[in-house]
DNA sequence: AATTAGCACTCTCTATCGGAGAGTGCTAAT
DNA sequence: ATTAGCACTCTCCGATAGAGAGTGCTAATT
């Protein structure tokens, strides 16, 4: 119907880029004032009554300033967003509270969810996908008491699992150790794949039984454990959730377990993009309406996962984009540095 | 002073039991026509003055009704106060949702805070076993690369607590085998205070500085793996918290590791009741002003910790205490009937 | 001596009103 | 195509007023 002419892009963009930063109407008075478009109000508002009728922009009242609709920050964000670059002394910040912590994904994707939500003063949120390559390191079994053992597994990432059992007949932990020396001998180095097979092609095994509970556990997921959020207390300080009712809202929106699984869902849909940004209710994803997420893939295919930044729609996306995709890179990074330490195994520096 | 009366008590009890059932301040009008008193609203205006002369009732404005103070609520908590019967409905629900997921400690906790808060309305918390007392039943060192190796401790109430290391010059599994063999030797059974004083009285020993890290590691506060926190939501629908900062705040004192702390210090303070309710700021306590807690330990021996309800002062403590008090008596004998029989759920049967 | 009726007083709550200010939409002039 | 001008709408804020609730005090009653 109408096009977007340079000049009404502009003035769209500045009217997303001003609402996003003081969360107020903006009117055509201040467009005309303070932007370097040299036109007056009044043209300003003719442009606004088109930029309306294409459905970019609305009003809440007659006599308020306008405001985007979710379509207009869709047409912000694919075609007028400037990314706000990340200056050095952010990177630098950083990667210096990254590398306190680097020893095993375990760390690092908390201390990331923590980074991120921080710093675009948003929820963030980070899963990951449970390897199915993962390598039993070493087997452990501890007599906590009289009738109860503890199966402990130390995997290649430097996951450690662990589970309560009972034994009978009772072993002391002097038979325990030598159970778990054997049970290292047999099994270390191998997949929950090859330690099932194992089970299979032979039945001559003392502890076949723990062997089989030990294939199990190691690929046990748990999800909370596989998951990272953080930021809540943040976002809360939106002036979107400045009443208790909305604000229970979004405390009820923003359950790991509903955003582990919408974020999942939002990078698994057939497109395949390594970055997205899903605005508002989108009917192809179970967004609600008023919430945005800025989501990015990470890697290596060894370890691959997602990480997000939900938040209201009033969202600085040309900020959090590429914040989001650097901690990608720098996760996927990280990864790679500590697998091929694993590669590298033994031969030290 | 002025001594507390029959007639008086009824009505500070009174007082305090509708202010937690509507939060609203109570008149003078409303306890003659409803209760069973059978004065004058005149008469009840006496007492309320000789209440508030005694530092049990208070009124936020001239005209509007009388709120209990801290103090009223302490006297009406201490000698007034009704407590709720379970009544068998609510025991059957309890016992049917607990046995569903009664596995082990780990599973067993989290899923009685759960239950916990929805049942009365507010934040629950769950901590397990002062960890100063714990003792390390075993150590393990793994091989994780080239450079990173993976410390591992086993305490004897089953927790793992794992560290990352970086050891020079590099040590192969067998030698790390040797090494975790002889830690074992000497610091199995010992608490982190042992080891502590073990590293200050002699300076011989080979592995001096990793001795230390593992007495750190034993006692370093992990929340989420000893605490358990539920009903923040729940809770922060109470009218105490109708504005955003309020709720802001709200949400920033009830962090896991302020609780945390919070319930451990209030139970481990000199006097030793199994039970203990804590109302508004205690100069004893850490507590602030508007939040109350009932607390209430667990055990036996073996698996001690704390369950507790957090809430703001105005809280149904005739509701709570009985079910906090149920609740801890319950995880009790689960743990009692867990540690005897488990059962090894292999996949053979 | 304890209780109560009566009453003036205080304070909150709500609704209403009016004016200032901001912003718009439309029309006509440039 | 742009803009000046202007009437109109709507919000925001403060002032005002009245209703309602509850109290404190005094004097009367039991």
């Amino acid at each position: 119907m109408n096009t977007l002419t340079e000049r009404r892009a502009a003035i769209l963009s500045l009217v997303v880029d001003e609402y996003i930063r003081t969360a107020v109407p903006v009117s055509s008075k201040f467009l005309a004032d303070m932007s370097g478009l040299s036109v007056s109000p009044a043209t300003v508002r003719n442009e606004f009554a088109l930029l309306e009728a294409n459905g970019l922009l609305t009003h809440p009242h007659t006599s308020g300033g306008r405001i985007p609709t979710e379509n207009g920050y869709r047409t912000y964000v694919e075609q007028l967003m400037f990314e706000e670059p990340i200056v050095e002394e952010e990177r630098i910040t950083v990667e210096h509270q990254l590398h306190q912590a680097a020893g095993s994904v375990d760390e690092l994707l908390p201390l990331v969810s923590t980074i991120l939500a921080s710093w675009v003063g948003n929820v963030a949120i980070i899963t990951r996908r449970a390897e199915q390559k993962r390598e039993l390191l070493q087997v452990q079994l501890v007599d906590i008491s009289g009738d109860t053992t503890l199966l402990v597994c130390v995997l290649d990432d430097g996951t450690v699992k662990k589970k309560f059992l009972t034994i009978y007949p009772y072993l002391n932990q002097t038979l325990l150790n030598q159970h778990a020396n054997a049970l290292n001998e047999l099994l270390a180095g191998l997949t929950s794949l090859e330690i099932k097979s194992l089970v299979k092609s032979s039945t001559d095994f003392e502890l076949l039984d723990l062997i089989s509970v030990i294939a199990d556990l190691i690929v046990e997921e748990n999800m909370s454990e596989n998951t990272y959020l953080d930021g809540i207390e943040v976002a809360l300080q939106q002036p979107e959730f400045s009443d208790q009712e909305s604000m229970l809202e979004a405390m009820g929106y923003l359950s790991i377990y509903r955003l582990e699984r919408l974020i999942n869902s939002v990078m698994t849909d057939g497109r395949d993009p390594s970055t997205r940004i899903v605005i508002g209710r989108d009917d192809d994803e179970n967004i609600s309406t008023g919430w945005s997420i800025v989501a990015s893939k990470y890697g290596p295919d060894t370890n691959t996962g997602v990480i997000a930044v939900v938040g209201p729609t009033r969202m600085a996306y040309g900020y959090v984009l590429p914040r989001v995709r650097y901690l990608a890179g720098l996760i996927t990074q990280l990864n790679r540095d500590l697998s091929r330490k694993n590669i590298l195994d033994g031969s030290n520096d």
